[in-house]
RNA sequence: GCACUAGUAGCUCAGCGGUAGAGCAGGCGCCUCUUAAGCGCUUGGUCGAAGGUUCGAAUCCUUCCUGGUGCACCA
């Protein structure tokens, strides 16, 4: 604390060397002394507005070119564009555009002189009555004005945009001031959110929160961050999953349970990668995953009805439909149709191995069957698949938490939900039997003391959860992040996350 | 982690061995019904960083930093 107080007089320095070094900074903290010497306070406590610059535009959609009225309005925003010298405004709030009307006439000399105290990028309450000019821009005819908030940087110029990505990213309120696109991404954003949370709640789904800091991270093949903590003098991990605590509360009997959370995981960056993200997990009692896979379909219907307006949209210029059936497809029918390759007639590792030489896919991780036709999959089908489908029924080796197939033998009752050849969502009929829980736990943890990062930690306490009992469950997560770059036509995760994880400048 | 690619004024870019440029933004003045944009004049740079080659480097070479894209990892 005390060390803070001993900095800030230096810091005060700092600001006014800034100043002289950047002359545009200099300019605009010129204006503000001059509105201080004004008498004006450039940062004022509020501001009652009237209405939104959209509530004007569409009440005065029909008022004529050249017609004015009485009618007083007071508008606030933040000033993007000046023509004519000040004459001309164009004031931005979070709904739309209005121009300002600042003629002469209406005003008097001390608000002559304040206005061209003021700059682009300034925050601006103003009154004055509605008109339209006789080119045809709803206008307020300005009769008095307020500076909201003085603005010290120059925003990029409007007409040559901001397309310098590293700047957008870093600095994204900058992006946001400049493109309305970047806004209404992230208004779309929240609104996925809210309407997935809707729908969950609508099927009395209980919404729930589970630790982020864990002894232990498991739930996902992945590799975690770690962390400490001082007074416990303790490791501990970022959460990769919320899995295992959400069925703990299953067990408990909360029958329906959801999260919608930040999950951490410790791997590359990439355009669908970011170290953190939002994942949507949901656990529900007495279901299977044939039955969620229904769910699962009529909840993202239902998400993109109400965010766009309509279950079909245009992703990178493919069409996808979320309004049709979403396809079901065995994994090994998938591979069968990509590469012609029956891998369900193959019974051991090696077999499946030929196949995957012959078929040119190198198997990197794992050495059992499973790998290989996972290995196989990845690599030749999952890319084709455009439309939404559900893959399903998968190889028991990769799904150590998932309840084995009814009845076809080496496999589980999983499924991958996949959209323009990208995962989108996982989900599954639970394993609930303890002790094959148990064994296929103790047989991840031995692939982690054998050198395997991503296996599964053997989480005792998850095991004896489930020996006190566990209904038959189904749960699914949907990673949100993804399911917002659909909704947007965003092609990179980054453009759907608003601080994206980037290295520190110099 | 690997490959390719980029970094020049506040923004968008040109220049690619011979004195750092343009448009917009900014400043000053005039102007007051404009839509990228009224008119005139004008300020502004560690050319990402550090080395090297050269009489001379924004430009060529090396290393590093930070992005982007693809691959790898993964969801």
């Amino acid at each position: 604390m005390s060390r803070e107080k001993t900095q800030a007089p230096k810091q005060a320095e700092t600001v006014t060397s800034e100043a002289d070094v950047s002359r545009l900074k200099g300019e605009r903290l010129k204006k503000l002394a001059l509105l201080k010497e004004s008498g004006i306070n450039p940062y004022p406590y509020r501001f009652d507005r009237t209405h939104k610059a959209q509530v004007l535009q569409e009440k005065y959609k029909d008022l004529p070119n050249g017609v004015e009225t009485q009618d007083e309005v007071k508008v606030c925003g933040r000033v993007l564009n000046e023509r004519n010298t000040w004459l001309f405004v164009d004031l931005w709030d979070d709904s739309g555009k209005i121009q300002l009307f600042c003629h002469k006439d209406n005003l008097t000399e001390d608000q002559l002189k304040t206005l061209r105290m003021l700059d682009k990028g300034d925050f601006l309450g103003a009154t004055g009555t509605v008109r339209r000019t006789n080119k045809g821009e709803l206008s307020i005819k300005v009769t008095d004005f307020q500076v909201l908030g003085k603005s010290l940087l120059p925003l990029p110029d409007s007409w040559s945009g901001f397309t310098d990505v590293e700047a957008r990213y870093r600095h994204r309120y900058v992006d946001m001031i400049i493109h309305p696109q970047v806004r209404a991404t992230f208004a779309k954003r929240s609104q996925t959110i809210r309407y997935m949370r809707r729908f969950l709640d609508d099927h009395d789904f209980l919404e729930v929160e589970t630790p982020t800091l864990q002894v232990e991270a498991g739930g996902a093949d992945a590799r975690p961050f770690v962390t400490h903590h001082n007074a416990l003098d303790l490791e501990l991990y970022l959460r990769i999953a919320t899995e295992l605590h959400l069925k703990r509360l299953v067990v408990g009997g909360m029958e329906r349970v959801y999260e919608i959370g930040r999950i951490f995981r410790n791997e590359g960056i990439s355009t669908r990668h970011n170290p953190e993200f939002t994942m949507m997990e949901m656990y529900c009692a007495y279901g299977d995953y044939n039955e969620l896979m229904d769910f699962t379909e009529k909840m993202l219907r239902y998400v993109a009805e109400n965010v766009l307006g309509t279950a079909e949209f245009s992703y990178q210029g493919q069409e996808i439909s979320f309004a049709k059936p979403f396809r079901r497809l065995r994994m090994l029918d998938a591979i069968k149709e990509a590469t012609g390759k029956d891998l369900g007639e193959t019974e051991t590792y090696q077999q499946a191995l030929d196949i995957a030489n012959e078929l040119g896919v190198k198997v990197e991780k794992g050495n059992t069957r499973g790998h290989v036709i996972n290995a196989i999959f990845e690599e030749k089908a999952e890319h084709l698949l455009q439309q939404p489908t559900f893959i399903i029924d998968y190889p028991v080796e990769i799904s150590p938490l998932t309840k084995a197939h009814r009845s076809n033998p080496g496999e589980v009752e999983r499924f991958e939900l996949f959209v323009y050849g990208r995962e989108l969502a996982n989900g599954y009929s639970e394993l609930t039997d303890p002790l094959d829980q148990r064994a296929r736990l103790e047989d991840q943890a031995s692939k982690k003391a054998a050198g395997d990062d991503e296996a599964m930690p053997l989480d005792l306490d998850f095991i004896m959860a489930m020996e006190y009992g566990m209904p038959p469950t189904m749960g699914i997560g949907i990673g949100i992040d993804r399911l917002v770059m659909l909704l947007t036509d965003s092609a990179s995760i980054r453009d759907v996350i608003a601080f994206p994880t980037m290295k520190p400048r110099s």
